[in-house]
DNA sequence: CTTGACCTTCCAGTTACTGGAAACCTTATC
DNA sequence: GATAAGGTTTCCAGTAACTGGAAGGTCAAG
C-alpha cells in the first residue's frame, strides 16, 4: 500500500502524511526500492485515529502523546493511566461544550423564526461556560498571563 | 471595559481579539478618545462563545457563520433553521467521535497495565469510526476518494 | 510629573498545513 | 522499446491562525 492508497483509506491527504512524518508524529515507513513509502493496515488505523483527533482540535503535540499511549507499551502503568485519564477529562470537557453548543443551536433553530426579535437568551446559555472569569473583573495588581487556550 | 478586561473575562487573549477584529470575525468596537477599544458585556458573551467554538476546532469561517445565526436576525427563518441544523449535525458527529475516543482511552487506562503486551484491540475500536467500514471489519480493496471534509 | 501597567500599530516568526514545480517510477498501450 | 498517463519523490513558496516583540501613546497612583 503506497501513500495514495493510504490517504484514500485513512482520509488523511498524502501531503499531510508526509508532513506528519517530517515533524515526527508518525514513524518513517518502509520504502520500496524506488523510494516509495509503503503502509500497513496498522498504519492506516493509526492515520484514521490521527485524522479524527485532528478534526477534534487536538494539536500535533497532543496527538503525539495520545499515540504514545498505545505504541510505547513499555511505560510504567501509572504513567499510562495518568496520561490516559487526563485525556479523558479533556475529551469529556469538550463533549460538554459540544453538547451546550448543540442544545443552544437546536433551541435557536426552533425558537427564532427569522422575524426581527430583540435578543436571544441563547447567547447567555452558551457563553456562560463552566470556567468563566472569577467574579472580580476589576483591574487590580493580579495578572493572569497564562490564561488557558 | 477595555481590551485587557475583555480578554480576562472571556479567555480570549487581547492579541486574538484584535486579530479577530482585523479578519472580520467580530465587529470593530467603539473607541475612547485615546483610541482604546471598549467592550460591552454582550461582546464578552460573544467572545466566550468564540473561544469555545475555536477550542472545539471550528475555523474562523465556520465561526463567522455560527455568529451570523444570532446576530443577523433579518434572515429568512428557513435559512437560519437549515444552517443551524447543519451545525447541529456536525456537533453531534464530533460528539460521537469524542465519545469513541473517550471510551477507548478509558478502556486503555483500565486494561493495559504497562506490561509488554502484544497488541491492543483498542486501535480497532478507535480507528473504525462511523464513516469507516460498515459492520464488516474485513477490509478489502475498496477505495474511497472523497472521504469527508 | 514621573512611573508602571495598560493600550496602540506594525512587523516578524510559528504551526499546521496546501499547492506547485521538477524529476523519477510504474503501468498500459502501441 | 517508445511514449504517455498517473503516481511518487523532494523542495520551495504561500496561507490561516495565531504569538511575540518593538516603538510609542495613555491613564491612575504616588
Amino acid at each position: 500500500m503506497n501513500i495514495g492508497d493510504a490517504a484514500a483509506a485513512s482520509g488523511v491527504s498524502a501531503k499531510m502524511i508526509r508532513y506528519y512524518e517530517e515533524v515526527g508524529l508518525i514513524a518513517s515507513p518502509e520504502r520500496t526500492g524506488a523510494g516509495y513509502r509503503v503502509y500497513s493496515p496498522d498504519d492506516i488505523h493509526m492515520l484514521r485515529f490521527v485524522r479524527r483527533a485532528r478534526d477534534l482540535g487536538f494539536s500535533v503535540e497532543q496527538m503525539t502523546s495520545l499515540l504514545a499511549l498505545w505504541s510505547d507499551r513499555s511505560r510504567a502503568s501509572g504513567d499510562v493511566k495518568r496520561i490516559a485519564l487526563a485525556h479523558v477529562s479533556e475529551l469529556e470537557r469538550k463533549m460538554r461544550e459540544l453538547r451546550a453548543m448543540s442544545n443552544a443551536l437546536r433551541h435557536l433553530a426552533k425558537t427564532c423564526h427569522g422575524d426581527t426579535q430583540a435578543s436571544c437568551p441563547i447567547i447567555e446559555e452558551l457563553s456562560s461556560g463552566h470556567e468563566a472569569a472569577p467574579p472580580k473583573p476589576k483591574r487590580s495588581t493580579m495578572r493572569r498571563r497564562s490564561d488557558a487556550y
